[in-house]
DNA sequence: TCCTTTTCATGAAACGTTTTACACCCTTCC
DNA sequence: GGAAGGGTGTAAAACGTTTCATGAAAAGGA
């Protein structure tokens, strides 16, 4: 690690022949006579001079760093909220440290300790440790669970959004509904996809059944609750509301290889809105689509206006449908080639 | 942004009733007496101390933060990356500074900028700006592109990829093979791709065809350019290698809506070895798969290792085949369930 | 012309650490 | 019993900024 020295404010004040202070000064806008300003300027580019922000930071501890810990950038969800958040936050001059949990809790805790020592402005996490600990001093936004009475989180919809679905199936013609998840690790905001969906289906007394999994059974489970649902390849139900995308997958690929045809027989709505290789014109599966954009800009917007009066503690942003493969309100294919 | 102070050393000093040299000592594991460390340690926790990384940054000038520049983690190729990148990271003790750049190449030389300010230990980036100009007090590892003599550049081995590829379809029994590719914004070793996959069917004395799409036309060409090769449901060709795995779903679909069965009559390869949902048991296309693991260890371990006596300044490691649903080595579907 | 106001450059102090030189105490040994 | 020497704790000087109190010079008003 061999670096060479950067050239400091000193070097610049030296170069230009001004004081340190009116250096500080023409990089931070303060008003320096027109003489004075170009010189350093020129000294500056000479010596290709860069602020060091470690040291301001110091000084105004103001680091302009937000760290976003999630658990992993791997699967889409999270993959397309980073990048989100990593937007909102540039276009407001703030830069992004990001620590991957991978959805262990103990490293949930570690992550928040490490990125407060490099004293981030402020903190939006995506986390499942219910005993999570958080710095008191540090502005802290949470995404899709309340971590603390104290800290605002911001979640899409998950309740109209299970609503939203349960309507839209039965709109589309489906009479026997289904609702099939794998358990979070923790409650949580998802977990109302299942109680809107229910309660949609109750008020509108269309019939349904729910089947939640705990996440470390793997996908067999449903297999079989499928298998036992089929009577000479005909399904006794007709719609199907999964938690997630993935889960929406998966359930498509089960039911082919049963024989059964989505959507003619079964139509399938997923909850995520994930977009295949980031791509909105990829093919997909019917969804509830969670604004991850407006999510990443409210999350971040909330956390840098921190200590405004009324700050709410739950803010759930609008779900919208779309119509995929897996519904019988999409001709497949066509717009794959558009753009 | 109404902090709370936080404790500082001369903080725990005082409460612990030592001098700062002290506390310093106890947390950076110099030998402190047993009594004086306990002290101090005991204090420390009372009063919620965290050590200030930009202050000892300004001392040490070694922040143990390394920055990561890439498109945009909505890719899952990226988004994998990034993952691997920050786990290799965290494993080392660093940190990971994440910006995004969405291919602008203006975007991506202003990204070196900021986080140059922010006096990162190094910078890991994946640019396609041809006249990008790094720090040159900064050490520096590119991916996939050669940006500097002097910057060493990791890379899957993509001409070997290339190779393989074709060997494959001709080995499952391919005896047609067509190139098709999304020309990248600018030249760089995934170009190796086509020069691999030419060369292998040229010495094998397989006929073949390539095809290069500017990556501003979208892909309704490849349609046309498919349409005219098919006559009477028989295209003139049986296997395809495309230079992503994202061009080979497209390529899929297009096929599937001419009514050209694959695997049947037409076998398909990608490059990338995407997972849907980041999961591995999700069904995908047949690929060559980068091993981006691998790649983002070298990454980090070359970055880190800076200023060893040779380093190599290309590295390109090893891909490997996948058997997915395009080829005919393989059984569809079984495997989702697993796990 | 002289006095007041405004503008703007200066130098020093501070931010929270690390590090170095130094002083201290306790052993150990002749 | 005194000198030499190994720990260990202390105080002060950095690191590269921002900021604040001074003071000088330019500008404006009578």
């Amino acid at each position: 690690m061999n670096r060479i020295k950067s050239p400091t404010m000193k070097d610049v004040a030296r170069e230009a022949g001004v004081s340190l202070g009116t250096v500080s000064n023409v990089f931070n806008g303060v008003s320096v006579s027109p003489a004075y300003k170009e010189r350093v300027e020129e000294a500056a580019k000479k010596l290709g001079y860069t602020i060091n922000r470690y040291a301001r930071g110091l000084k105004t501890s103001e680091t302009h760093v937000i760290a976003f810990v999630c658990p992993g950038t791997d699967h889409p969800f999270f993959g397309d909220l980073t990048n989100y958040i990593n937007k909102a936050l540039a276009d407001r001059g703030y830069r992004m440290l990001l620590a991957v949990t991978q959805f262990i809790p103990d490293m949930e805790q570690r992550c928040i300790r490490l990125v407060s020592e490099n004293k981030v402005d402020g903190i939006i996490a995506l986390t499942y440790n219910p005993e999570l600990q958080l710095e008191e001093s540090i502005p802290f936004v949470s995404i899709d669970r309340q971590c603390s009475p104290t800290a605002p989180c911001v979640s899409s919809d998950n309740y109209s959004g299970g609503q939203l679905a349960a309507q839209k199936l039965y709109e589309l013609g489906s009479r026997q509904l289904l609702f099939l998840s794998i358990a979070p690790k923790i409650s949580g905001e998802p977990d109302k996809r299942r109680y809107g969906f229910e309660s949609w289906c109750r008020a509108s007394h269309v019939p349904f059944e729910s089947v939640v999994i705990p996440d470390t059974d793997g996908f067999r489970p449903f297999l079989n609750i499928l298998k036992a649902r089929i009577r000479d390849g005909k399904p006794d139900f007709d719609g199907i509301f999964c938690n997630t995308d993935k889960l929406a997958y998966v359930i498509l690929r089960m039911l082919k290889e049963l024989g059964v045809s989505v959507p003619g027989q079964v139509q399938i709505i997923g909850y995520d809105g994930i977009n295949m290789f980031g791509d909105p014109a990829m093919p997909c599966v019917s969804s509830i689509c969670q604004p991850v954009r407006e999510m990443a800009e409210t999350a971040v917007s909330t956390l840098l206006s921190r200590g405004r009066p009324s700050m709410p503690t739950l803010i759930c942003l609008p779900v919208t449908y779309r119509a995929g493969g897996t519904t019988r309100d999409r001709e497949e294919l066509a717009y794959i080639y558009e753009r």
